[in-house]
RNA sequence: GGCGAGGUAGCUCAGUCGGUAGAGCACACGGCUGAAAACCGUGGUGUCGCCGGUUCAAUUCCGGCCCUCGCCA
């Protein structure tokens, strides 16, 4: 199977969307929030169908591990129907947790999550840490007393006899669940500021504030509160809101680039040109390495 | 021109009853195992508007000047 990552705006959907055009394959998406119905825009959600978005409603709490399981479900589908799943997005660790068996802890039992939230505000981050540390050390060593949510997290499963502490797994190792070929698009800083500017436009020309505005007019879970953009676009002033979501995003886009870094055994490819002209070229790296079934990749050429 | 408020970190501002300064955001680096567009840690940054006075010592007090904003002419 194949992968396609890089920084926000760098036309990731577009190249993948390419690959689909030439040969069979059906896309699965790696990203936080485009899983979330409701913020079309402001996540930029693509008109072609891809699995794993907009599967969820603005009230629901995301996970990566929720994420997983339907990934990996899709992922397999497709293979099972013969055709290659192109896994696209900018969520580094959505995009590991698609790829890999990463294996995530149980989700806390009901209740407890909140319960060891309360103690953790009212014993404080020392006090609270201190517990952690009697209870499982490893994870308390791991963990800084001020990290809230991870000494929280730790709390629950030495609660339920498990460790925050993983097993064996690493964050990055080259572990692929399939065979996997990750491909990273490479574009300079200016030219993705100079492509956020221009989504930027697009998306409020087409009506960004409206659906911020309507989303937070609805319930919202913790992490639908998270989505960037939706403190800023609404209340601004039109100027000022382009300027703060386009400042965001060329953060983000840095952000993205440490991720980058850390994929193993990425094939960076330069971003700054024709989708389909990226995408013949991942095509042409994916059948010299054998990452395509021998029938299919001759089929169009 | 008059009155009022203000000029301190890249930005917004706090502060020093006189001993050359600090938060948040931004930035850099690191971490992250069911919130990752999230969260946590570490770090640098300043002629404290300009000139002069008082003082052992002025960003702080006093005087003058310059600039910005508001109101009035």
């Amino acid at each position: 199977m194949l992968a396609v990552f890089g920084p926000t705006a760098s036309g990731k959907s577009a190249v993948a969307e390419a690959i689909a055009a030439r040969i069979p394959a059906e896309l699965v998406s790696a990203d936080s929030t485009q899983v979330y119905r409701g913020l079309p825009l402001l996540t930029n959600q693509s008109d072609y169908p891809t699995h794993v978005v907009a599967i969820w409603n603005l009230d629901h709490d995301a996970s990566v591990a929720e994420y997983q399981q339907l990934a990996h479900e899709a992922i397999d589908e497709i293979l099972a129907r013969g055709r290659t799943p192109v896994v696209v997005g900018g969520t580094g660790l959505y995009l590991r947790a698609a790829l890999s068996e990463l294996d995530l802890p149980p989700a806390p039992a009901a209740g407890e999550r909140e319960r060891w939230e309360r103690l953790y505000a009212l014993l404080g981050p020392a006090a609270a840490h201190s517990l952690l540390e009697a209870r499982d050390p490893a994870a308390a060593e791991q963990v800084h007393a001020n990290d809230r949510r991870r000494v929280v997290r730790a709390l629950e499963l030495a609660e339920a006899g498990r460790s925050l502490v993983p097993a064996r797994d690493t964050l990055w190792a080259d572990d692929w669940r399939r065979p996997t070929l990750v491909f990273g698009l490479e574009l300079t800083r200016e030219a993705v500021a100079e492509r956020i500017a221009e989504r930027t436009r697009s998306q409020f020309a087409a009506g960004l504030q409206e659906e911020v505005r309507r989303a937070l007019g609805g319930p919202l879970s913790t992490t639908a509160r998270k989505v960037m953009g939706m403190e800023e676009v609404a209340d601004l002033p039109l100027t000022e809101a382009i300027e703060a979501f386009a400042a965001r995003n060329r953060r983000y886009a840095a952000y993205q680039r440490k991720w980058m870094r850390r994929i193993p055994g990425l094939v960076s490819v330069d971003g700054d040109r024709p989708a389909g002209e990226i995408a013949d070229e991942i095509l042409e790296v994916a059948r010299a390495r054998e990452r395509l079934p021998r029938d299919r990749a001759g089929a169009d050429a």
